[in-house]
DNA sequence: TGAAATGTTGGGGCG
DNA sequence: ACGCCCCAACATTTC
């Protein structure tokens, strides 16, 4: 008996659960199809990066002796066309928690014999409510809750050994041919391999700390130093992960329980804190995977409706300065062109680019989201939506409005030698540290970089004002 | 997962 | 020796 493995955004073999009850099920086919009606929600790069992690999913699969069948069309009429020339009698699909895969889904089950199974996140948006039936909004207490119900460990299932052979009948179109993205090879193994670099391995930076340190196990691993350097623009202190678990090519839940592996592996208080702020950033992911599911309308405004009434300044050329990376702020400007050409931005590095589009130029938060979205690899709805909503202050949760971010402050702070800045911002290369953050302070040739296009004080005020205002007459 | 404004304290210079 | 002022350093409040 033949069963289909519908694959969306699960492109892994290791810690799959819809693949292992697909495989129980019959004889897998796994199929993705490429549907028109997402082109437009994918941007090119994350598209390309798409192609490749499925060329590397099917050459994975033919060592396991399957392969992938890619075709076109709408799911329904791809996935009806395939049961019947394979006479599968079950669809297993990993299930996806967006409003359009939800309505998607919706709709083919009432059709097709479609089979959910809850892979994507460690708990279902469903099983992690509040004790009156609803949903968190406030994380916290979330995170507190998504612990509690963890069960003592995960198990995470291993890739099959060995999958059945897709019958020579069934034909595939070519997956459309894609540059190999050198910085975030788009494969299982590279994923794994990042995972396994961050909680477990040994850095070399590390051995060089670990004489004189009492905690060697402590510097010794990425994990453990996390707490400590992950708000460091200039290090590289993250695992940069964020491409890998938006597409499932890194399970959640796998990155979770390693996580956990290595609070329970720690040998001190520090270590132990450390991994667990990482845990809890894996959390926060959930979290706003679970806030859209129940207030999908997040997608299109804020979580608190009065903050939509806000009068923005919405200036285009502003606008363009910010996307362009020529604001003027040298952190700011890094980042954008940092984002423009690589497609992934530091954490830190996004939410001050974010809070300077928001609170300094007094921008529409949905633009600068959307343009996130056509530039991130890691361009995620849910998380990419939370964030910036948390960073306009009109989210759940979400940062209080009067916190503004000074550009310069956090320059100094997170960048404190301008590596950064220096990296990506080449014509303030002949700049030092002292000089670097706020050239236009100092009396320093700019060589052609721009002086600010907005005056830090006299955009906050503007802002507190803006927000101020929709809050009194709310 | 801020920063600015305002308040408090205490050491040192100095008449 | 004493009081006064200055102001850095730290703490608290406010946005």
């Amino acid at each position: 008996m033949k069963v289909i493995w519908w694959i969306r955004r699960d492109l892994r073999l290791r810690d799959h659960a819809t693949l292992h009850a697909a495989l129980r099920h019959g004889d897998v086919v796994p199929v993705f199809v490429r549907d028109p009606n997402l082109g437009g929600a994918i941007s090119a790069r994350r598209q390309s990066f798409l192609w490749e992690a499925l060329t590397n999913l099917n050459a994975d699969l033919r060592t396991k002796g399957s392969r992938l069948i890619f075709r076109s069309g709408t799911p329904e009429a791809v996935l009806t066309q395939l049961l019947r020339e394979t006479g599968a009698t079950a669809i297993f699909a990993e299930e996806d928690y967006t409003p359009y895969a939800r309505r998607r889904d919706e709709q083919i089950a009432k059709a097709l014999p479609l089979k959910l199974v809850q892979g994507q996140l460690v708990h279902h948006p469903m099983a992690a409510l509040k004790a009156d039936g609803t949903p968190y909004t406030v994380f916290t207490p979330f995170s507190k809750n998504w612990r509690a119900l963890l069960p003592p460990t995960l198990d995470i299932l291993p890739a099959p050994e060995r999958m059945p052979a897709v019958p020579a009948k069934i034909k595939s179109e070519d997956i459309p041919a894609s540059e190999p993205n050198p910085l975030f090879p788009a494969s299982e193994a590279e994923a794994q391999k990042r995972l396994r670099r961050f909680t477990t391995e040994t850095t070399e930076n590390a051995e060089n700390l670990k004489e004189n340190s009492v905690n060697s196990m402590r510097s010794a691993v990425k994990i453990y130093q996390y707490a400590d350097n992950r708000d460091r623009v200039d290090l590289d202190g993250t695992a940069s992960i964020s491409p890998y678990l938006h597409f499932g090519i890194l399970g959640l839940r796998d990155a979770v329980h390693n996580a956990r592996q290595a609070i329970s592996h720690a040998r001190d208080a520090e270590s132990r804190k450390s991994a667990e702020t990482w845990l809890n950033e894996l959390i926060w992911r959930a979290f706003y995977i679970h806030i859209l599911f129940h207030f999908p309308h997040v997608r299109d405004g804020s979580f608190r409706p009065e903050y939509d009434r806000i009068e923005w300044v919405n200036d285009p050329d502003e606008f363009s300065a910010w996307k362009a990376g020529r604001t003027g702020y040298p952190i700011v400007d890094a980042a954008m062109r940092q984002l423009r050409e690589t497609g992934w931005v530091h954490n830190r590095a996004r939410m001050i680019v974010a809070s300077f589009l928001v609170k300094d130029l007094l921008i529409d938060w949905r633009w600068g989201e959307r343009w996130f979205m056509e530039n991130l690899l890691d361009g995620d709805l849910a998380a990419n939506n939370g964030g910036w909503q948390w960073t306009a202050g009109v989210g759940t949760d979400a940062a209080p409005y009067f916190r503004i971010f000074n550009p310069i402050l956090q320059s100094k702070k997170f960048d404190p030698n301008g590596d950064y800045i220096w990296r990506w911002v080449p014509e303030l290369a002949h700049l030092d540290a002292k000089d670097i953050h706020a050239p236009w302070e100092r009396k320093v040739n700019l060589r052609g970089y721009p002086q600010p296009i907005v005056d830090h004080k006299f955009a906050r005020q503007r802002t507190l004002d803006a927000y101020k205002k929709v809050k009194s007459s709310a």
